[in-house]
DNA sequence: GCGGATCAC
DNA sequence: TATGGTGATCCGC
């Protein structure tokens, strides 16, 4: 079997091009499979999309050898304990079957299409496809004769048929069709279950019994009533379940109906012969798998190789599966559905411009954070998905309680023309003059070790600090570690503001990494063409009230923000430091604090009273996030001058810091993060030991190490270790230092 | 809880 | 030239 397979390959190689096309399907009767498999072979042959279909396609071949060499290590014991799990499920599965609830499904005619021939007449009779070159949704019944169908690309449909019309989707049209046909539904069942635009779940058990008629005779009413009422027609299955109704609606397809009765042999009759591939959950995939595994064909097979199902799959995957074999599913009462998550994603051409890609983030972050909003809806995780030129996908997924690294979705809060000062963006250059620069930074690193000769004398300056002083011997410390980081601005003008870092990334990760994520080996990810930014899961949230409190309100067992603050804590955030105050603590200290603002985003510059120059300055910004808006913090840098002056530096980041967080704190924020980039082990620890010492603690390691990670350095512009502190608890920590200072 | 995979429309 | 967008679920760590 197997040879013959891959003798008929090498004469018709698109013979194991295996695609969801020539699948059977409503309307696909009479078509030429072979010349449409032998097409969709020739235009895919060698694209980039092909080639991931046969990694999977490997993969999937490879996940059925592991599983046949699984079931034939059974034993006749383990087979027989497996029968024996199974003769019992199969009795309770049995004891749960019921037959005295009449489901019907509706699923209305190649839908788009045929609302699409309403509006436009002319095209009926007319080979046509709702869609675009890249992509069909729906194609009418004239273009399935010549094997187009949804979920085809258009230019391989176009290919199967010339004079193939394409027409642009048009989703408010279909919606309001959608709503015609649903008013229809609702005189059968007000509860029905809407599966998708044009399919529906009807419970129309007491329908029939009101009115003492048969399901077939409500679904020639109903699907009559459809028509008359938008002119579209639509089939219909009936049977005691959904999960067969859904079955037999596809049965007489198009503008027929089909119907099981509610009897137990009628059903296993029904099943019996019924491919596994006509059930709802049962695709390409566990197809193959039954298929390949197990030599299931049909649904009555499900049953007689039940043992191997619960020896080698879930509990849960197995009972599915026995439960087809019994033509069981779905009978409950529609339980309210509410949603679960919401997203945004947008397919582009491939690109490694690290600018373009920043942009269709924030533009897909906006669409989200707008349909959010236009549903009233607040997320607890975040997952931005990311596709690579090469159709591989990768996720990450991110709690926003813990962690605030969405850097992307901040809403611009009154002016959303605001844009990033130019300075931000003037290196779009190299990348080789920074991997060259950290290479030499690293290789010098060895004499900037600092230690304490003798325990006593510091290794770099030879200033003495006996070990007792612990709190002067870090800031000595630190004051070597902002030497270091000027030296290296010095070398490159802006170093610290993020944003330009990008490029720097694109190519580690397209060049650097190999990544072998389960069995099979990737080959580098290159640029990336395709983002999706999405959240999950919701906690919906009543009209107009602010976000703020919607959180407060919704998180089970979480008090609102202040009344979880202890008593001691109120008593210090009534004592924390003003802006005056830190003001005031500064200029004792001959400093010059300046904080400006536009837009979302602030700089804080401090400057020697006495000299007038610029000592340091920090950047950032403020952004809305769901739980509430954050202080977001580009950076803290020092400047060259700060390096002469006697003052400690810890002081002086410790005084911008102050501003940033105070100016955080007006502005309704609770949470500040940053990220300690890393470009060297060295610094990078004594920057986090710095930013512990002010008060930040550790959220995340981005190593750069997985695919995973690449996501959080296109958002953050680096690798390093991202950061979080509460607000609050800062000032208070720092109440002291600036109020004694008064 | 997270990330990958599958599925449906 | 070119293979989508949205939402759900399950599995394995």
């Amino acid at each position: 079997m197997e040879e013959s397979e891959s003798t008929s390959d090498n004469q018709r190689p698109w013979q194991s091009y295996h695609t969801v096309y020539t699948n059977a399907k409503a309307g696909m009767d009479g078509v030429d499979k072979e010349k449409v498999q032998r097409v969709v072979y020739e235009m895919s042959k060698g694209s980039k999309y092909f080639e991931n279909e046969e990694r999977k396609e490997a993969f999937i071949r490879q996940k059925i050898e592991h599983m046949r060499a699984r079931a034939a290590k059974l034993s006749a014991a383990d087979l027989s304990h497996y029968q024996k799990v199974v003769d019992k499920r199969v009795l309770e599965l049995e004891a749960s079957r019921e037959l005295s609830r009449i489901w019907l499904h509706v699923d209305m005619d190649a839908f788009y299409a045929a609302v699409e021939t309403l509006s436009d007449p002319s095209l009926k009779d007319k080979p046509m496809a709702v869609g675009s070159m890249s992509m069909i949704s729906t194609a009418n019944y004239e273009a399935r004769k010549f094997g187009v169908r949804a979920a085809m690309p258009g230019f391989i449909a176009r290919k199967l048929c010339l004079e193939l019309i394409f027409v642009p989707t048009d989703f408010k049209k279909y919606t309001h069709y959608s709503d015609l046909t649903r008013k229809v539904f609702q005189n059968y069942d007000p509860n029905f279950m809407a599966a998708s635009l044009d399919e529906a779940y009807l419970d129309i058990t007491e329908v029939c019994k009101e009115r003492g008629i048969t399901g077939g005779e409500i679904a020639e009413e109903l699907r009559s009533r459809v028509h008359e009422e938008t002119g579209l027609t639509c089939s219909a299955g009936v049977a005691p379940n959904r999960l067969l109704a859904k079955v037999c609606s596809d049965i007489n397809k198009p503008n027929g109906q089909f119907v099981l009765p509610n009897d137990r042999i009628a059903v296993m009759t029904f099943i019996s012969s019924l491919p596994i591939r006509k059930i709802g959950g049962i695709g390409k995939v566990t197809e193959n798998i039954l298929r390949g595994v197990f030599g299931i064909n049909t649904c009555e097979e499900m049953l007689q190789k039940g043992s191997f199902l619960c020896a080698l799959f879930s509990p849960s995957t197995a009972d599915f599966f026995l439960s087809v074999g019994l033509g069981l599913g779905g009978t409950d009462k529609p339980e309210a559905r509410f949603r679960k998550s919401i997203s945004s994603e947008r397919t582009f051409s491939a690109t490694q411009d690290a600018t373009l890609l920043h942009q269709k983030l924030a533009d897909i972050a906006e669409m989200l954070s707008a349909d959010m909003q236009k549903e009233g809806l607040l997320g607890r995780t975040l997952t931005l998905k990311l596709k690579t030129a090469s159709f591989e996908i990768t996720n990450v997924e991110v709690g926003t309680a813990k962690c605030y690294k969405e850097e992307v979705l901040w809403v611009p809060q009154e002016d959303s023309s605001v844009q990033r000062e130019p300075e931000d963006r003037n290196l779009d250059s190299n990348k080789e003059a920074s991997t060259s620069r950290n290479e030499e930074f690293i290789s010098s690193n060895q004499m900037e070790l600092l230690y304490w000769v003798d325990d006593y004398k510091c290794s770099l300056c030879g200033a003495e600090l006996p070990s007792s002083f612990v709190e002067e011997r870090q800031e000595h410390s630190d004051f070597h570690l902002a030497e270091r980081l000027q030296k290296e601005e010095s070398v490159s003008e802006i170093y610290a503001v993020d944003l330009t870092n990008y490029e720097i990334y694109c190519q580690d990760v397209s060049e650097g990494s190999c990544c072998e994520p389960k069995a099979i080996c990737y080959p580098r990810i290159p640029s990336v063409p395709v983002s999706q930014l999405s959240v999950s899961p919701l906690q919906s949230s009543s009209n107009g009230i602010p976000p703020k409190a919607h959180l407060n309100s919704l998180q089970k067992g979480t008090k609102p923000y202040k009344e979880t603050t202890s008593k001691e804590m109120k008593e210090a955030i009534s004592t924390i430091p003003s802006m005056s105050d830190i003001f005031a603590s500064s200029r004792a200290q001959n400093l010059d604090l300046q904080l400006q603002t536009v837009g979302p985003f602030f700089r804080i510059t401090a400057k020697s009273l006495e000299s007038n120059r610029e000592l340091g300055r920090a950047e950032g910004l403020i952004r809305v996030w769901f739980g509430g808006k954050i202080l977001h913090l580009d950076s803290i840098r020092l400047k060259r001058d700060t390096l002469s002056m006697e003052r400690s530096i810890f002081g002086i980041g410790l005084f911008i810091g102050a501003v940033a967080i105070r100016y955080g704190y007006d502005c309704g924020c609770r949470t500040a993060e940053l990220l300690a980039i890393n470009d060297s082990d060295l610094y990078h620890s004594k920057l986090v030991r710095f930013y512990q010492r002010i008060g930040f603690k550790t959220v995340y390691e981005v190593t750069g190490s997985t695919i995973g990670d690449m996501a959080h350095m296109l958002m953050w512009g680096g690798i390093g270790t991202r950061m979080d502190a509460s607000i609050e608890e800062l000032l208070v920590k720092w109440c002291r230092r600036f109020k004694s200072q008064d």
